[in-house]
DNA sequence: GAGATTTTGAGTCAAGGTGACCTTTAGCTA
DNA sequence: TAGCTAAAGGTCACCTTGACTCAAAATCTC
């Protein structure tokens, strides 16, 4: 905060815009959702949702808006989140274009329909995505860092519950996990581990009657946000914290 | 990102700083760099160093800037990292401007040379103004923020040894770790869990004497950001993760 | 110089979490 | 009925943790 007037000369406008990683588990996938480029530039290229800050809105409030107009969804239901801001000047060949990216996860959602920019939307693989697609901007980059996110969420707080349409089972739940950290765990561990962190799920005495199998007992999410203790990623692989700007282990004091 | 062109009239641009909490540990207190504000609004009231973004700068080379500027500290030497964006449109009588908060952490640094603006800078123990002083602008939001977020860090990473001026002793690194946390930690302890995590300390071979008791090892930082397994905050009190835009389900995470 | 003081550093022990693995239960199908 | 599957519960060895004790190496006090 400098005590410069706002219409100082040195300091340019820069447009803000909020761009959407909306991550939801279909068909036993990571599935992200990205919408097809309708204009230059990145033409064609697929890219996430997103679009300009308005007036008087915060960034939380465009997010909800961009994310209703992509989805239809009500943001109430998902989980929303600020993943953080990308500053480039060379990210977007338009001009000066800063974005604030936002993590959101939800239940199997519904196809969307064509935003209101009648812009194509699909859901796909994020495994997919991250690996061959290149994404319009550096779009790339942001779903990269929200996969990490997200992945480093589910282990120390309950939204993994949220990919969840309630009720749900201890089956369901580990099935979100296995889906999104990419490897399968030891379902009687897990069980020990969810059951036993304090108000993470609450039985709702209910029972599902599977194809094939036991049927199990259906829960509905709790109201604990941190799940104590949390729920390690046992491998503890390739595990990034949050990016630090000037390198961390840093040369010398 | 949507496909209207760069000088659409809808959007209207915004101003957009970066405002860095700079935590350093001074006299066995955690202390935070903050400024009086020569001019409206908030005149003399304390704030947060920070600025404007300039034309063809990243949010992290603005935050390095001023840095620089406030401290007059080579930003190489500090752990630096992107906190969070605050967008109230209300936040600033001047305008819409957004701010990207940064949390700077270092050694006990010089007494802070007047910024380049001739504003005067102090080190304020940050436990006195998290709960008497209020600060200009949303800026006693942003600390509560960049507080918690250092609490944290320092129980999966390895930041808090940035605190430390090399080589240092694995009592002057406890010592950061009760000034930051708030309360007192068991020596023995303690010192398992640092030097057993792989690639935190590096002896020196060298030792330290104090004024009075066993003289201390000395150790360098290690390579290793991650800290495994990770030194929770036992108590495991008050903690707060990310936060949330739409409550996920229920209140507060 | 002897003993008290202080801080480092090492070790012990019980409690609890974790991963690997086994067993039983409750539904289905052949 | 036998066989299959997934749920649910249990066992056990291993490890981490917190609380605690004890020895080591320096200074300070008398």
């Amino acid at each position: 905060m400098t005590e410069t007037p706002l219409r100082a000369s040195k300091h340019a406008p820069i447009f803000v815009t909020v761009d959407l990683v909306i991550f939801t588990v279909r068909q036993d996938a990571l599935q992200v959702l990205l919408i097809e480029r309708g204009n230059e530039p990145y033409f064609g290229l697929p890219a996430l949702p997103g679009g300009y800050v308005r007036e008087g809105e915060t960034l939380d409030q465009a997010a909800l808006r961009e994310l209703s107009e992509e989805t239809g969804v009500d943001g109430r239901r998902l989980h929303l989140e600020q993943l953080r801001a990308y500053s480039d000047p060379e990210r977007d060949p338009r001009g000066r274009i800063i974005t604030v990216a936002y993590l959101a996860l939800g239940p199997d959602l519904p196809q969307p329909v064509a935003g209101t920019d009648a812009r194509a939307a699909h859901w796909m693989p994020v495994a997919s995505v991250v690996e061959s697609a290149s994404l319009a901007f550096d779009h790339s980059v942001i779903l990269r860092d929200a996969l990490e996110r997200a992945r480093s969420q589910l282990e120390y707080t309950t939204v993994a519950a949220v990919f969840c349409t309630e009720p749900f089972t201890v089956g369901d739940l580990r099935h979100i996990y296995e889906v999104v950290w990419g490897f399968s765990l030891d379902p009687s561990n897990f069980r020990r581990k969810v059951t036993h962190a304090e108000s993470f799920l609450v039985p709702t005495g209910g029972r599902r009657y599977p194809d094939v199998g036991r049927p199990a007992a259906l829960y509905r999410r709790g109201p604990a946000r941190l799940l104590v203790p949390p729920l390690l990623r046992s491998g503890d692989v390739t595990r990034s914290s949050s990016m630090p700007v000037a390198p961390f282990p840093l040369p010398s004091v």
